[in-house]
DNA sequence: AAAATTAATGTATAAATATGCAAAATTTCA
DNA sequence: TGAAATTTTGCATATTTATACATTAATTTT
């Protein structure tokens, strides 16, 4: 349970912040209260598939790598299940909550889902704001969502 | 020029081969007449864009970087430059000499091109074969392909 | 619920990678 | 050409990452 909880943060962190090494991705996590070894780092970063690219800055940075050919993978998708209590709609607006402090991780997994309307994305601590044009397309995407939740 | 004769057998090392760590690419290029160090490896790993994945096996190996997004690089473009020799037509196939040993290379890149029509390649130490579906199709390859030499 | 099994993590360290600095090679330019 | 400037490389090593092994936590089974 903390597990993916972590590895969630884990995902958000890295597409907020240019974290350079597994330490400072530590120190980020204790900062979000996981209290957590460079080793089990090393572990996560295996089985999320993630690697270091070059950032523009010319530093090495880690990021998801585009594993394009079979859309999200599955387990991302599991820790959006985790995360996510549920997924209502208002108006042009679909509100996710999240268990807390887990708002910007579920945003990030939204926006990598590049979703075709999808205007943009607000969060905080535990909701997720997602803003669509119209009511009939965010409802829309309120029940693909929570397809996703089944 | 011994440089990027280099990097672009390294190109096509870890195109062909699971390359697990800089020490095995060091070895494989030393095979190849490259007597170069570590050191002088993450240098062009660096340069060239690459990183390591997890391979399906569950091992990393190294990787050209999917930087889809502008293209194959202006700096395998220059490789390529370097390698090739001449671009002919022969009815339905493309011949492409290079510099001695670097048929492989420049065959990886090709692929990496993922020109339409094109059937197969093979290639040898210095020669690479392009198999199209008529002597129309080939010639006109022939031709983007001696575009990108200019 | 206790025992047995499986999974997750820390510790210590091995393995792998990046880099500062000096030397060598290459290029530029007068 | 030869001196100066630039680039490339090796060596040594610091930094970073992966992993064997032991321990703890969680899950399953009886």
């Amino acid at each position: 349970m903390a597990r993916s909880l972590r590895q969630s943060k884990i995902l958000e962190l890295i597409s907020v912040k240019e974290i350079e090494t597994q330490d400072e991705l530590a120190k980020e996590l204790k900062n979000a209260n996981f209290d957590i070894t460079q080793a089990t780092i090393s572990r996560d970063i295996k089985e999320l598939g993630l690697t270091k690219i070059l950032s523009s800055s010319g530093k090495y940075k880690y990021a998801i790598l585009g594993n394009e050919q079979q859309g999200v993978s599955s387990k991302y998708i599991n820790i959006f299940k985790e995360c996510v209590i549920s997924v209502k709609n208002a108006l042009n607006l679909a509100v996710i909550k999240t268990i807390k402090g887990m708002g910007g991780s579920v945003a990030s997994f939204i926006d990598k889902l590049n979703l075709i309307d999808l205007m943009g994305t607000t969060f905080g601590d535990d909701t997720v704001l997602l803003i669509f044009p119209s009511t009939a397309l965010s409802s829309e995407a309120v029940v693909t969502l929570n397809n996703i939740l089944v």
